[in-house]
DNA sequence: TCACATCGTGAAATCGTTTCCATATCTGTA
DNA sequence: TACAGATATGGAAACGATTTCACGATGTGA
């Protein structure tokens, strides 16, 4: 492994000017550049990155945070933020929390020990006071996720306009007994903060006012995540002796879920029950019953969201929230 | 930030005592073991990672490359390779190829420049030439992907006898007109290497002698990668006047498309045209027509990489090669 | 022609660790 | 009692870059 030293000697001159070539620093004549960059070339030399990061300079990564990189959600914003930093020359540290607000606080402790230049958290396990102490290491901002009272650039979607758009089509639709499932822990927490869940509860909810109707907590089903508990959430709705007609299922898994198990009980989708997904995934087109779902604007997030870390490296300013729209995307299961 | 002398002056020590301390060496009294123990805590200190690396020490950090995130087979495989090496107290530098070679070497460059112990090679994009260089730098497996004549470990399902089991049991199943489709660029070049394509098509074609068939060429399709490439190879089908009556579609993906095309155009789906996917990915049991695949044991082969890795990390020998077994998983589709 | 700014260059300090070497103290044995 | 060997500790060099400082050479304007 070349050193600097190793190009200094076959350049012969000194370390400063090569590390000035380096850098491309001016006040180096052209000649002495040259010389320096051919001898970098024939000896294959590439500046260490541990001993640069050491002095404190860049290092031209950045920490992405997500729950879990098998959720095709997250595995396609990760590729669409690591997309455009990789056009930047920036590489990107996939961390997964796994939920978990330890394995979130790694990711920021990567800011800390100057192993990243800025951390883009896609995943939110800690509250905003504890992250917010890791921003004097450099920079982070909030994607998809976000709270109230954060001074950090967020890109994010329309959560509450999306979901009341999509209330009020299940009510053109027909629909008028809707069951709302989420992936948050209770429900009170969700009517207090402002956040991702909480805003697409109060859009389902001023939908719902709007047509005169209440709020009914059989209806209403917490800690969905997965198909199975989808699977869970359909077994609980049979068991009601007033069912709902329609249920907005927190995520298109969850809608899988419900559907399956639905099918395997003979209960016809939509007819008897119809599901609204969340996200469209990439394979919700092609179910069995191909669902009817609320697309989430994940590449352009993504996009923005890379965008948004590479003014912020460059110093240049940034909008405080940027908005992406969701879109209902209408097919055959509600 | 403290850092170690911070350390070493609270607990009114050397930097030497505090670092014995910090990689538990022997040759440090009880005593003082706590009381360094104790100001590290005061202080929060962490060692700074490049400052280890300088020195040269380890960084407890993995590369994995794979073509591209998104696609769930990769992202299971990642996952399952993550969680193995996180409890072993490593983190996990996720790759994506692109299928690109240059971006393959940047993993191995990070070999190269100390910034990983160790490289998994999920994706293979070099010649075996070129990645060979590379083993002096560090430690390099293969996973699921694998060439002849490579001297590092390598974990890998066995495609030959999947694909002959699979193709055997088309066979049991009724059909005899079986077309084969790949993402290799051309047939000519995986019949000459033993590779992982080429193990798949010498299983295809071993059965398909047994059953005193020979190869027809106009039912061999490459470069199949995507949904859409399926239902392209769906429309070449129909343009045939001597049809296959099952493909062998090379990923679920891929069966995906076609399943899908066909159904557009009214053609059945087993009954005109069979198919059979490969990969069982998770929503492959949730389609509109639930696809009889070739599961890969994706699982198996990441918990065995990772744990070959860490083997090699700590000296132990470990096996040449380690061969997971494939699975047929029977539903509709064929 | 003088004063002063700018340019080009190298020496040396610095970043935070690990590790080699030297030294001091402690053990057990002849 | 004396001495070899182990144990405990600290000092200082080393890792490979960046950056500050100093200094001579050159250019510019009056």
């Amino acid at each position: 492994m070349a050193t600097i030293s190793d190009v200094a000697k076959l350049a012969g001159l000194s370390v400063s000017t090569v590390s000035r070539v380096i850098n491309d620093s001016p006040h180096v004549s052209e000649k002495k550049r040259n010389s320096v960059k051919s001898a970098m070339e024939r000896l294959g030399y590439v500046p260490l990155p541990a001993a640069r990061q050491l002095r404190g300079s860049k290092t031209n990564t950045m920490a992405v945070t997500i729950p879990r990189i098998v959720n095709p959600f997250f595995s396609y914003l990760v590729d669409a933020i690591e997309q455009k930093l990789d056009e930047a020359g920036y590489s990107t540290l996939i961390v997964q929390t796994f939920s978990k607000a330890e394995e979130e606080l790694t990711a920021l402790n990567l800011l800390k020990n100057q192993q990243v230049d800025g951390v883009i958290l896609c995943s939110l396990e800690n509250t905003w006071s504890i992250i917010s102490d890791y921003c004097k290491y450099g920079k982070i901002i909030l994607v998809n996720e976000y709270l109230k009272d954060v001074h950090v650039p967020i890109v994010r979607a329309d959560q509450y306009d999306g979901f009341y758009k999509a209330t009020n089509f299940l009510f053109d639709e027909g629909y008028s007994k809707i069951a709302y499932a989420t992936g948050r822990k209770s429900i009170t927490i969700m009517e207090k903060e402002a956040n991702f869940d909480a805003d697409r509860f109060a859009g389902f909810q001023d939908s719902l006012s709007e047509h005169k109707l209440g709020l009914n907590h059989d209806w209403l089903f917490t800690n969905a995540h997965t198909a199975e508990d989808g699977k869970n959430i359909f077994k609980m709705i049979m068991a009601l002796d007033n069912k709902p007609d329609v249920i907005i299922a927190g995520s298109d898994e969850v809608a899988m879920g419900i559907t399956q198990e639905a099918e395997e009980q003979k209960v016809k989708v939509p007819k008897q029950l119809g599901v609204l997904g969340v996200d469209d995934q990439p394979v919700s087109a092609n179910l069995r019953i191909p669902l009817t779902t609320i697309r989430q604007p994940v590449n352009e997030m993504g996009q923005k969201a890379a965008e948004t870390m590479l003014h912020l490296m460059s110093g240049e300013s940034v909008p405080k929230v940027q908005i992406c729209k969701l879109k209902i995307i209408k097919r055959a299961s509600a």
